[in-house]
DNA sequence: CGCCATCTATACGGTAGCGTATACATCGAC
DNA sequence: GTCGATGTATACGCTACCGTATAGATGGCG
């Protein structure tokens, strides 16, 4: 047919996605997308539409990725509930957690985003909350420890603080040990 | 001396301060601050620099706020360790958050406002973790706690999720008990 | 080869923001 | 009232970025 697509949609977006990571939404910027991947933005306005529809396109991406593909990698090695809640735990921390970090700042500003951000993250809660169910029995407890699992993930990012001499991994174990149900110290 | 200064540089960091809640230091544009004051830029540049002292002095301003102040209300109303907990974590949540949400991601991306949130943050988590000694002995229990009543109040503002017909106050308090060793449903 | 669709480079106009320069306004000192 | 310091308004050059227009390169297909 014609040249081959040196530069499709999804490099764009990927580029984005490293983008909105390392900068925020502002520092999505088609320009410096261009050089970042070796061409100009000449060919970027064949794909998208405007810089808005790359962030649209770059929003889908993400939702994606951090619903189905993270549920599926999870339940594929199996375990208890207790081991797949911690294997949940760590695969989002690798793998999108940069990009959901800033995007959870962005939805404070966006509803647009916030909205996409709400979608994505009652999926995980379903999830999550359906593991806690096989360890908790009483509702109030599971949505509570829901919740400090789930805040527990985010927060251990967003925060600063040393711990009196241990890393913030070990806390973050301990912690995690309290939220399911364990003695600290100890496993599960 | 002179005429009456209209608008003095804690207007300036007021409404900068203002603008980073609402929008992120992208949006502490200097014209678009002397808009909000309903002056023009004219006078800024007799006070600051240039714009990276305006942020400077935001970030000086917002450091004494969100740690001294905050530990002098909380110890002027007394009580015990669990009701002191509790109400710093309702002031932090009410006076300065949406600021130091937006400190917190603004963190991730500048090494100079990641030392500076170190600081506070230490600050804040010291006087956390001296209460919650008067509630736990173990120390890496102390630790554990801390860190998810830490992430408790900064998670709970960049989640998005529903709590199976909860609101997030609900659940939250539900989590405060558990992390302050309650029984779920009860308070302390 | 020569054609044509596709992708890309370059150039352009428009907008927004920063920081500077300079003139105007205001009030206390005398 | 005049002077001078301080604070403010306006105008300017500069840069960065967006989105468009147009021309050039590339490689399959007849």
């Amino acid at each position: 047919m014609a040249a081959e697509t040196r530069t499709p949609p999804s490099a764009w977006i990927d580029a984005g996605l490293l983008a909105l990571a390392a900068g925020g939404p502002g520092a999505v910027r088609v320009e410096a997308l261009a050089k970042t991947l070796g061409v100009t933005k000449g060919g970027f306005y064949g794909y998208f539409a405007d810089r808005g529809a790359l962030l649209e396109g770059m929003l889908g991406t993400w939702e994606r990725m951090s619903t189905e593909l993270l549920f599926e990698t999870v339940e594929r090695e199996g375990g208890d509930a207790r081991a797949k809640i911690r294997r949940a735990g760590s695969l989002a921390a690798d793998r999108v957690l940069p990009i959901d970090l800033a995007i959870r700042d962005w939805a404070r500003r966006d509803p647009e985003v916030a909205e996409r951000l709400r979608r994505v993250d009652n999926q995980r809660m379903d999830y999550l909350r359906a593991l806690m169910r096989e360890i908790f029995a009483d509702e109030d407890e599971v949505e509570a420890r829901c919740l400090l699992a789930f805040s527990l993930l985010i927060g251990k990012h967003f925060m600063a603080a040393d711990h009196g001499g241990r890393s913030r991994d070990e806390v973050t174990e301990l912690a995690g040990n309290l939220i399911l149900g364990g003695t600290p110290g100890h496993d599960g």
